[in-house]
DNA sequence: ATTATCTATAGATCTATAGATAATGC
DNA sequence: ATTATCTATAGATCTATAGATAATGC
C-alpha cells in the first residue's frame, strides 16, 4: 500500500487555487490563471476535478475551513489559560493563512455553488473561525476578566479586523504584520478588560 | 435651461449597478443582472455606458466614493466635539450606506480595471474614507483624551469592523445594525481612552 | 428633436470533453 | 500499469456594436 506521496499534483493544484480564489474570488480567479500559476494547460485541471472549476472550489475552500479548524484549535491549546494570549495565538495563526474575506465568500462567491455545499461551507467557517474566538471570549467573561457584550459580534469582527491587515499598508509600513496584530488586539482587550 | 431630470434614467442604472456592484464584485455581476434588475435589454445600458461594464463600475465608484467624502465630513460636522460621537456618526453613516469591502475592492475589483484610474480610485476611497477617520483619532488623541498607537490602521480596521455588521447575523439576531455599531464602538473607544 | 430602449448578431472569453501522448513507479 | 499532462475542439456565456423602434418633452 504506498503511500508514498498521496496525490502529491492534486495537492498543488489545490494550493495553487486556494493561494488565487482566496486573493481574487471565485468568479474573478478563471480556470486559465490557475493553468497559468501552475505552467499547466487549462484541460490538465479536469484530470483532478473532472467536473470542474465549482468542485475545485468547494475543495479548496473545505481544506481551507479543515486547516483553520485544527490550526486555531492548537494555536489556543498551545497558548496556555490567558484569554489574551490566546486571542494573540489565534490573530498569528491567521495572519499565517492566506487572508480570508468573510463578506465576499458569503456575498460573492458563495451564492454561486451549490446551495447545500454552500451551506456545508458557510457552517464549517462558523465552527472553525466564529465559534472558537467566540469560546475564548465567553471564557474571558465566565472568569470574570472581561465583559462581552456580544460574543458573536465581536468574535466575527475580530476575524475581519485580522484579516483587515492584509490590505491597511501591506507593504508601505515600517511595521510587521505582527507587531499589528499586537497593537489591535491590545486595543481591543483593553475595551473587554473589567476594570 | 431645463435642468429638470439631469439624466434621470442614467441614474437609475448606476443605482442599480451600484447596489450590485458593491454586493458581488466587479467579476461576478454580469452586465445581464444589471439589466434584468432593470427590466432591460442588456444593450440598452450601453446608451449610458457606451465603453461598456468597466466605465459603468468606475462611475458607480466615483459616485459612490464622492458621496461618502461628503456624507462622513457632514456627519462628523454635525456630531459635534466629542471624538467618540463623531465615530458614532460615520457608523451611523456608513450603515445608511451600501456596505462597501475595501479588500475585496482592492484585491478582486481593481486589478480588473484600467491602471491609472484604479489607482485614481484607491485614492478616493482613501480620502473619502481612512482619512477622516484617521483625522478624528488624531484629534482625540491631540486632545488627550485618546492613545491611538497606529492611525492608519486603527481606521483601516474601524471601517472594515462597520462593514462587517452587514454579515454577522444580519437576520438571526435581535438588535438592529445601529446598535451593535454602538457596541462596537463603545468597546473600542474604552480601548483607545486614556485613563 | 431628443432621449431611451429594443432586436439581431458578431466576436471574445470561458468552461468542459474526447482522445492522444508523456512521465512515473512498480 | 498508472498517473498526469497535452492537443483540439465544442458549446455556453459574456461583452459589445449596428441599426431599428418607441417614448418624451418642447
Amino acid at each position: 500500500m504506498s503511500t508514498k506521496t498521496i496525490n502529491e499534483s492534486r495537492e498543488r493544484v489545490l494550493d495553487a487555487a486556494e493561494g488565487l480564489f482566496m486573493e481574487g474570488g471565485y468568479a474573478a480567479i478563471k480556470i486559465k490563471h490557475i493553468a497559468q500559476h501552475l505552467k499547466m494547460k487549462e484541460s490538465s485541471l479536469y484530470y483532478h476535478f473532472p467536473k470542474g472549476k465549482q468542485q475545485l472550489y468547494v475543495a479548496v475552500m473545505r481544506r481551507n475551513l479543515q486547516r483553520h479548524q485544527t490550526g486555531i484549535e492548537q494555536a489556543i491549546r498551545e497558548a496556555g489559560d490567558d484569554w489574551a494570549e490566546q486571542l494573540r495565538a489565534v490573530a498569528y495563526w491567521l495572519i499565517s493563512q492566506p487572508p480570508i474575506d468573510v463578506m465576499r465568500m458569503n456575498k460573492a462567491d458563495l451564492p454561486a455553488i451549490e446551495p447545500d455545499v454552500a451551506e456545508e461551507i458557510t457552517e464549517s467557517a462558523y465552527r472553525a473561525l466564529n465559534l472558537q474566538i467566540r469560546q475564548i471570549l465567553d471564557r474571558a467573561e465566565a472568569s470574570g476578566e472581561a465583559i462581552v457584550p456580544d460574543n458573536e459580534l465581536l468574535a466575527g469582527v475580530f476575524i475581519s479586523m485580522i484579516s483587515t491587515l492584509d490590505i491597511i499598508k501591506p507593504e508601505w509600513n515600517e511595521k510587521t504584520k505582527h507587531e499589528m496584530a499586537d497593537i489591535l488586539i491590545q486595543t481591543w482587550i483593553n475595551g473587554l478588560r473589567r476594570r
